[in-house]
Parts: C-alpha cells; structure tokens; sequence
DNA sequence: TAGATTGTTAATCGATTAACAATC
DNA sequence: TAGATTGTTAATCGATTAACAATC
C-alpha cells in the first residue's frame, strides 16, 4: 500500500466521505457487485446477516464498514439493496464510466480486452498500446466496437485525446518499468501492473500489482503445510 | 484470509516453521524472484536494505520476515543471495513443480495457459478442462507438448492421473461453483478462482481469488478522491 | 578494535470481533 | 409494546515500525 496515505485529521466525530479504511475499500467493490445481483434477481431488503454470508464476511465486519460510508440501512429491517448498492458505487466512483489503456496486447493483454467483466463494472477500454511493429496498426474488438493498436510513442497523444485515467500494464517484466514511465509521463495517475517487477513511481501514483504465480506459490505454500501432517499411522517404519 | 487457520502453539520461543504470519507468506514469493534474479545477475550478497528496495518494503519489514523463517543472514555482511533464495523457496514449497488444472478454457484460460510466468516458477499445467463440447478433445500447446481438453466428467480420473494439486478456476461466474464442487470431490483443496463470485468450500480447503474488476475499481476510487481536490483556485464562481 | 548489519524487542498502529444501546 | 436489526463502542488481535543489542 502507498506509504504516502495516512489518516489525516483524526479530531471529526463521523469519518464519513474520508479516511475509509484501505481494507475496507478493497471489500466494497466486492458488495456492490453481490448487491446488484441481488437487485437483478428482485431482492428490495436484505439484513447485514444475510448480505455478509453471500460476501463471505461476518456480519459485524460487514457493518463495520458500511458504517464507514454512512448510515444507510434501517434499524429493525435492514438494508434496502438498490439504495445501498448505489451509495457504495457512488462511494467507489462508479457512477461515470472509467476508461482504461491496456499497455501489451499479447496472450494476456488480448485477454483482458475481451474480458467481459470490464465493460459490465464501469470500465471502457479506450486503446491499446504495445510495443511490437508487426502488431501496431492491428485492429482488434473491443466491445462493440474496434480499436487500431498504437505504438508506445504515441501513448500521451492516446491518452490526450481519449480521457483514460488508468493504465494496465500486460507487457513482459523487462518492459513493465520502461512503459510505466511512459504511463507517468502520460499523466496517468492509477496503474494496475500485471508484469512480476516492482514499478518505481512519482509520489501520488498509485500501482496495483496482480501476480498471477504469487498466487500460486501461497496457495503451494498451505499445500505443503497440508501435506506435512497426514498419514501420521505410517510414520517412516 | 481461512477462517480455520489460528496461532495455535505459541509457547516455543521461536516460531520458525510454523505460525508464520499470513502478511508475510503474501511477501516471501516476491523476496523469492528478486533474489533469484539477483542470483542470475552473478550478485552474491545483498544488505536488507538493498533487498529491500529492491522488493519495494522497509528494511525492518524485510527482517522481520525472514526472522520467521530462520536465521540465514550474517550480522555486519548480508545475505548470500542463492543460500537466502534457496531457503525462501524450499519454505514456500517450491522445490518441486506442483501440478495444477486449468478449468474454463475461453479467453483468459488460454492466456493463463500460455503464461510463461507458472513454468518458470515451478507450475507445471497438467490439464485443461471444459464444458463446452466444441471445446472438449481440442488440443492445445503447453509449454513443450500439448494437451487435450477434458470434460468437466473427467475431472477426477484427471486429478488421479497427473496427481494434480492445484485447480484453477476460469469460467464465467455462473459455472464456477459447480466446478468448484467437482474440483473438491476429485481431491483438490487449493483453488485459483477467477470468477467474480465468492466460492462455497469446505474447511480445509484454501481458495484465492482474484478479481481483475475489483483491482480496477480499487484503482477509481482512488482516482476519484485524487479528483475531489484539486483545481482549488477556481471554486465554480 | 571499529564499522557494519542482522535478529529481536517493545511500542505503535490498524483491523477484527463481540457485545449492546439505539431505534425502527 | 415486543421483536428485530442497525450503528457504535470497547476489547482483542495481528501487522508494522523504530530502535538497538548481538555479533560478524
């Protein structure tokens, strides 16, 4: 997490709109999405009992962090789910649309232009960037519509003209640092980095890094646990 | 984070090999890829401080992270590189490949199977698994051979054949926890989910997921409050 | 011995949890 | 009013940090 967040002015009674936790951030995008479902299927009131077990959290923390928004449930009866669904979206920024540069159009960046969760969650991909001649001036599907790749050089007149505020990078390690430089010098200010380095940035960047083999290797390290233990009957005899 | 998994034993003085926190399993796969490139550069020792950087923690972080491991540096020198790596690597379990199954082979199944990033660390693919029928007996390079899309019927004598451990989870979400079933009931307790939905297992099943959308609207509300302030001089007049 | 750097301690900080008063 | 459920409080827990004694 960035070094340069600290809760400033501590002294309001209600910090409601400001120093919201960063673990609860990283929760809210999870109830707006199980909200909406909720929404979808016809659900109009659903109590923090019911709404954590379908997030996965225990009812207290899930309060915990609502109340961190605000008061918007009813004492007694619960959470009307269109109301809250829209005030945690409003609360995460998801009212306008968010347009995103995918930087690196190869297995995984074509991947992620054709995820469909982008688009459905407020995110339009605005332009692809790679670095490779044979695939700049390609057109690849976006969507609905269609969109040339462009080369690297020509990444700040991209952003310029199309208004995207993040930056995804899906390029090989060795270029990951180079096109975050570029990213910066481009006036982006939100990267989310897909490439197994550590970005170095200007202070007020904020970087999410997504490591696909971390992942693994944490989940390799509780299988091993596991597997320390067990057959404890056949102890090498 | 498992609601399963609690401190328990903490009488013995130093917790080496058990009881290392879950913040510090998170970070010990970075420390592993930094020193092994360090170690392929022909660095032989390293100050934490410079690991550190290098890794993008404090120094104090770095220390105390490795204290739970053990004892592999040398007090006025560093750490020798390929001894520290080796060390981190053999406590994360990767000194042997672990075999994992990638369910859902659409978009970003195929990318997550062309990822470069799993062999080179210690991940083997072992097999693909689909539903769909026009998928199911396609073929499909991996590395050096290839493989044959199984059917979602198949998966256990799969899971029996290759020994696999680990599955991986890149359906659409309505899928994911019917194949989350199958995966447990064929003997797999570490699961990848890429499917924005929240996972239903029994204990002693270890699930991570990883939600591409959630990073992005992490990233917007940042944005957002980024875009609250500034612009100061002119308040609308 | 003097300088450097680890491994550990103790203090601080932030996040989680359980319990309950407020209130529908 | 009685029952239900939120929003808040206070206690606990875990993670981070800074400082330093141990020791190469």
């Amino acid at each position: 997490m960035s070094l340069s967040r600290r809760n400033v002015g501590k002294t309001r009674t209600r910090d409601v709109g400001r120093g919201i936790p960063d673990a609860t951030i990283a929760r809210l995008p999870v109830y707006v999405r199980v909200l909406k479902t909720m929404s979808d299927d016809g659900v109009t009131t659903v109590s923090s009992e019911d709404l954590a077990a379908s997030c996965g959290v225990s009812p207290a923390k899930l309060r915990k962090d609502l109340s961190h928004l605000g008061s918007y449930g009813t004492r007694g009866v619960g959470y009307d789910v269109a109301f809250l669904a829209y005030h945690v979206s409003r609360e995460l920024g998801l009212t306008k649309p968010w347009g995103v540069v995918i930087i690196g159009v190869g297995n995984l960046g074509q991947a992620l232009v054709s995820y469909r969760g982008f688009a459905t969650r407020g995110f339009e991909v605005v332009g692809l960037v790679d670095a490779h001649p044979d695939v700049v001036g390609t057109s690849i599907s976006v969507g609905g519509g269609e969109l040339t790749v462009t080369s690297l050089d020509d990444l700040a007149r991209l952003v310029a003209r199309t208004g995207a505020q993040i930056g995804v990078i899906s390029t090989p390690a060795e270029a990951a640092q180079r096109v975050a430089d570029s990213l910066v010098a481009a006036g982006i200010r939100s990267i989310l980095n897909f490439a197994p380095v550590v970005l170095c940035v200007p202070d007020g960047v904020e970087v999410r890094k997504v490591d696909l083999a971390v992942e693994l290797q944490i989940l390799a390290f509780h299988e091993q646990r596991r597997g320390e233990k067990p057959l404890p009957e056949v102890m090498h005899a």
